[in-house]
DNA sequence: TTGATTTAGGACTAAGATTGTCCTGTTGAT
DNA sequence: ATCAACAGGACAATCTTAGTCCTAAATCAA
């Protein structure tokens, strides 16, 4: 599976929660409007997300999402596949391979070790890494501008 | 886009005929058969790698498809390119940017290195390296069995 | 307790991509 | 001429993506 929206949004949504501060709240009203994300499917992504353990949800009125924890203690990695399940750059790397020319197929060990890049990237990276490199890009030119970074604990 | 069967397929029929030795021609039918490829499925895949030089074909009775360069010169990156166009990660990554968060978004930073990773992987293995891997996988469990590899000048 | 607010979850759908098939050429050899 | 093979386009089935929508459940507040 490539990279979808879902991921995208996802990280989007998460940074947005991550530039609030340590505990802050946010209702998926707030980041579906700043962030520009259809309001309903952001919803899903975050049900995702809180089954993951990433985000923790709070109901009723006052209620919203929050991290659960530090923006440097959460990887691009972990949150990409808790929405859209393992990264795999072809089918042949899923669990459950599904590919008919299975079995120590020589192509199968490119795909592997390409996949395995892909996910070493993600995995150095956390939210805290993005909201630093958001702040080096030219504000004008900059996605998320809506809110100022704040320090977590 | 991720990775496809179509790529897949290029990839394997190149091998088939890699393995064939120099200048030796195959028909999309014998690729067809021997790897387990669906016809005429395989035969619109070879449009593409004509197209990109990569192989060249010949009409008629006695025609076929032959490589135009020895297998140590093509990269597993060219074939999967032609079949399939750039590889991107992400819709962000395409030639043609269709993403609304466009403009020195941090997230495609990332999608930009995860991509580059994947690509070079690909640029830097060739039909021949996947020959040599193949032979030092167990037989049995091999996918492609029909041909013994062959000397190419 | 009633009602407003907010997330949870499932069913559903439209659009697009993938994975083919099929038919009609065109080219070349005999 | 005729047969063998690729070229190219139109078409279709299935799957995935990218959502929407509706009902329920939790929470808070008056
Ligand atoms: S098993 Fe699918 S490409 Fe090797
Ligand atoms: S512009 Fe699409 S994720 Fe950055």
């Amino acid at each position: 599976m490539q990279i979808t929206r879902a991921g995208e949004y996802g990280v989007l949504g998460l940074l947005h929660l991550a530039r609030r501060g340590p505990a802050r709240m946010a209702l998926i009203d707030d980041i579906s409007r700043d962030e520009e994300i259809p309001k309903s499917f952001l919803a899903k992504i975050f049900q995702s997300l809180v089954k993951a353990g990433v985000v923790q949800s709070y109901r009723g009125t006052g209620g919203g999402f929050a991290l659960t924890r530090k923006p440097s203690d959460i990887t691009v990695l972990e949150v990409i596949e808790a929405i859209e399940g393992k990264i795999a750059l072809q089918r042949c790397q899923l669990e459950v391979p599904d590919c008919e020319h299975m079995e120590g197929c020589a192509l199968c060990g490119l795909f592997e070790r390409a996949q395995d890049r892909v996910r070493a990237v993600f995995a150095g990276t956390t939210l805290a890494d993005l909201i630093t490199t958001e702040a080096t890009l030219p504000a004008k030119t900059r996605h998320i501008r809506k809110l100022q970074p704040a320090a977590f604990k």
